[in-house]
DNA sequence: TATTGTTATACTCTATAACTATA
DNA sequence: TATAGTTATAGAGTATAACAATA
């Protein structure tokens, strides 16, 4: 690989911001199209992953657990996800996606066609770059070997 | 160069979804830290390109440019930024920073230390590498305005 | 006619504080 | 005592529609 131009830090988290507002914008403006807010749809986008409980999705989202008793209301009035009363402890409620919820996420998945096309200037050995770095930058504990 | 893992796009966009969110989360705080919203915050490390008409701003905070007018309004009353009216087009006004304002969201910047910490745990190539993959994927083709 | 910015409106998001049920 | 979730409240963010000023 030819050597690439000198970055500092700066540029760096100044690209970094640039970019994820990019992909906000994006995955914002294809909730929409689904008559989502973007909190909305980032509660389904965590849930994608799995049930979690009001407190996780909370600080998942960043947000005081008493948001989330609005946002969850409204979902579940349009059938999108369904609180479940946890077994083991009773305080607890686990939110899961239904079936329409897991659709509606993935058709937004399917409409951030900025971010995708995007992806797609990537060779795939670019792709395992790119996931290996963000990995090591914003994940804890990292899985994939250094570079 | 140890072989990376091969990775799908589905899962790089769940990684760039959690990248996000760590970004973001990271960021709110910090503005918080300094009595700021997150969109006041944004607004601030957008201005900090440069100036920016109100409608610029809403486009790149990717919201209506009725909303702009509170959300620049709170940060004016606080000194934080100035409307100046365009010279060229009176419909215009740009907003930009003062030096308070400037000297606020270097402070915000300065405490996303998730985020610093996470580029720290990259050396010079890789955030040379990171920052031309971002780069390709999230700047458009010939030469995105620079905002 | 089209665009920029503002205002008015209704709804949603957000943090704080206080409350309950449970642990 | 501590934690999970809800409620109430006030302030901020948000899209829509309508408007005045300017292009």
């Amino acid at each position: 690989m030819t050597a690439l131009p000198r970055v500092d830090s700066a540029r760096l988290m100044e690209l970094l911001s640039v970019s994820l507002a990019a992909y906000y914008g994006d995955f914002t403006i294809a909730a929409a199209s689904e008559n989502l807010t973007a909190s909305q749809g980032k509660t389904l986008n965590v849930l994608r992953r799995g049930p979690a409980s009001m407190s996780v999705l909370a600080t998942t989202l960043t947000c005081d657990a008493s948001n989330m008793t609005g946002i969850v209301d409204r979902l579940e009035k349009r059938g999108l996800v369904r609180r479940k009363p946890s077994a083991s402890d009773r305080r607890v409620k686990n939110v899961a996606l239904t079936a329409e919820g897991e659709r509606v996420i993935d058709v937004i998945r399917g409409k951030m066609h900025h971010t995708l096309a995007g992806l797609g200037r990537l060779d795939e050995q670019e792709q395992d770059t790119l996931y290996a770095l963000l990995e090591r930058v914003f994940t804890a504990q990292p899985a994939a070997p250094r570079l």
